[in-house]
DNA sequence: CACCAGGCAAGTA
DNA sequence: TACTTGCATGGT
């Protein structure tokens, strides 16, 4: 039904895995942690973000009731390093602000909620798009929701998967209509296309004519380019 | 110097 | 629906 989809997206995984190995998302301490990081990553360099909520920790500042409290100028020179520091403190006050008038700031009662009830308030916050709600849902209430990024489509397109400019919600019907909902596998799979973007498939490839000889020859994945 | 990073909203046609 | 633009820091 798929047109075999099921299949090249489990040998991709597992080629994936056997070059990249376990990736350990979302790298934070907790899930509060992981949806301020959520926001703070829109197109933003992961290492910029840690300073952020480095930035968050030593200030003492990282929890729902204080961030609250806290005005939002304070808390976009806090998140400067991240960049777009004054409109992501909006986002991020926004959220605070939902999270607070509807559920008290009490994040177990917001959780204990079904998934697409999840989502449907998550896109509502102004800041929170389809990427963003979706790494909330399956890295902080660890949901089995496929997330689609930049890369996602880069290396799918690349390899002759998909057509070029599909929706969002077509790339993640792809891997969700193929897949077994399985959390753990959303999760790891997620995490290894990044780091395979990262390192393969920039916007501008320096090799010439990806599919690339370079997942070819260093990856083995010689198989997605039919 | 140019380019990129774990997007989103608002405006236009 | 399908573009375009603004937002901004820090690494390579």
């Amino acid at each position: 039904m798929g047109g075999g989809y099921s299949e090249k997206l489990m040998e991709m995984y597992q080629a994936l895995f056997k070059r990249f190995g376990p990736q350990h998302w979302w790298p934070a301490d907790d899930p509060f942690e992981v949806m301020v990081g959520a926001v703070l990553t829109q197109n933003t360099n992961w290492a910029n973000v840690e300073r952020a909520i480095q930035n968050l920790k030593q200030s003492g500042v990282l929890d729902i009731e204080r961030l609250h409290q806290m005005d939002t100028k304070e808390l976009s020179l806090l998140i400067k390093p991240a960049g777009y520091y004054n409109i992501k403190a909006k986002r991020l006050k926004n959220f605070i602000e939902f999270l607070v008038g509807r559920y008290g700031g009490d994040l177990e009662a917001f959780f204990a909620q079904e998934t697409s009830l999840l989502r449907e308030g998550l896109l509502s916050v102004k800041g929170i798009g389809r990427e963003t709600a979706d790494s909330i849902l399956l890295y902080a209430a660890r949901r089995p929701v496929f997330v689609v990024d930049a890369y996602t489509y880069r290396i799918l397109f690349r390899h002759g998967m998909v057509e070029e400019h599909i929706s969002y919600d077509e790339m993640q019907a792809l891997f969700m209509d193929n897949l077994e909902p399985d959390e753990a596998l959303f999760n790891e799979f997620h995490a290894l296309i990044v780091q395979a973007g990262k390192t393969y498939c920039r916007p501008k490839p320096k090799c010439e004519g990806c599919p690339l000889e370079h997942w070819e020859s260093e990856m083995g994945l010689n198989i997605y380019t039919e």
